[in-house]
DNA sequence: CGTGATATTATGTATGTACATATTACTAAG
DNA sequence: CTTAGTAATATGTACATACATAATATCACG
């Protein structure tokens, strides 16, 4: 078997994944090990490392010590999903963009189960209730609280002009997050708002974003009636 | 600065973070070489590259050659969500999973702006009906369509016992996927299947995976009522 | 003053080597 | 026969070095 040797990473990766394409290796097949591979690929055991460290990374590998590398049983149950900015959204669609305030007030505090998941008793919170329209039809309604711990600047931004997504995105790091998304039958207030019938079911995604263990803001974004999230195995 | 060098990767990775986030680099912020930092933390180049390429594979940093590391200007709007094997995702909540199939027929042929998508006109399908119970009750209603053209074992599949999710799994390896997340009102047979009343709004999640440029399967799953997707940042 | 060749530079990757670490397999003591 | 201790092993990582590649900067030439 003198064959062309593969001697670069995403070579090793693509002839990997072809041998698990093609059913050499199927799910649960335990693979030869890294020097093995290396020598019949006629490359570096950490060319081979790499590759199979990416695919491991991505879910179609499982890897462990001693043990070695079998194929995952359930491949690449991972999604991902962009979340771009809402203005961002909607101007790669071609469409105008615009934000307005429907409501600001200071110093709230948590109440409710949805917040106090998250927020202690203690807090002080902004609310902020705002709409982004796309071409003047509404897009999505925005119902924030903004712990205001996080920053002294907080009270110098209005948000009247500018969406406080962007303002935190560009002021305040996070270092994770959690998304829930979920369907719910619109109410005749945020109806009246999204410019569609109450009891319409409308996509509603909750984030909330956390430096380290403080939470810096929770978010509940309400879609307009047809609106899809797209994402990509 | 005669301090104790960083001399792995993932001490390298903490510190890139630390200073994003005390805003020693800020978002659009050229970072310093690469050999510049393994210089400054007494470790090699490659363990600096090795951290920096995680981060940018995270989206926290953008890199480019010849120009250099910038931190990210919208950073991580990267979501991933698990998508767990149904029967897992019920057993994992500790409750007792069933499948049940509804309807199943051969030979269909591509029809409404849904398959057409996805499919080929000439295309035969398999259509397949479904519903998964958690503890008895309504979970998701599987709704799913199969090219025949990916394996000839597939007429030799019933799924009376078994998901096609599971066997699809097991025995049609996929290229990548699509997914489509959205909310509509229950229909009045969808809303029997699911023990709700007919309007309730509900989360539906469009799948079609496939193998290459050939579509495997397209499938539409409709949740029961309060079904919540979880994913985190 | 443009324009194309050429040098420069920061990241990207491959390799041999060395050692670390987690896990299993084995072995000897009780 | 159990168990503590030890050896073996596959992956994980670090490093020095070398060369590749993409993007920019510079410079010579018409």
């Amino acid at each position: 078997m003198i064959e062309k040797p593969i001697n670069n990473w995403l070579g090793v990766q693509a002839e990997v994944l072809k041998r698990i394409h093609d059913r050499t290796w199927r799910p649960g097949d335990i693979i030869p090990r890294e020097t093995d591979l290396a020598s019949e690929f006629g490359c570096a055991r950490v060319t081979v490392n790499r590759a199979l460290r990416t695919l491991a990374d991505k879910g179609v590998l499982d890897r462990k010590r001693k043990v070695g590398t079998t194929v995952a049983l359930y491949p690449t149950s991972k999604a991902t999903l962009k979340i771009p900015l809402i203005r961002k959204e909607i101007e790669d669609l071609g469409a105008a963009y615009n934000y307005e305030l429907i409501k600001k007030s200071l110093n709230q505090k948590p109440s409710g189960e949805r917040l106090l998941e998250h927020f202690s008793y203690n807090d002080k919170l902004t609310y902020i209730e705002a709409i982004h329209t796309s071409d003047g039809q509404p897009f999505v309604v925005e119902s924030r609280f903004i712990n205001q711990k996080i920053s002294s600047n907080l009270e110098t931004e209005n948000f009247e002009k500018n969406s406080p997504n962007e303002w935190l995105l560009a002021n305040i790091p996070y270092t994770h997050g959690k998304i829930i998304f979920s369907a719910i039958n619109c109410s005749n207030e945020m109806s009246s708002l999204l410019n569609i019938d109450s009891g319409d079911a409308v996509l509603q995604i909750e984030r909330t974003t956390f430096d380290r263990k403080q939470v810096i803001t929770n978010v509940l974004l309400t879609y307009h009636r047809d609106y899809k999230l797209k994402a990509s195995l």
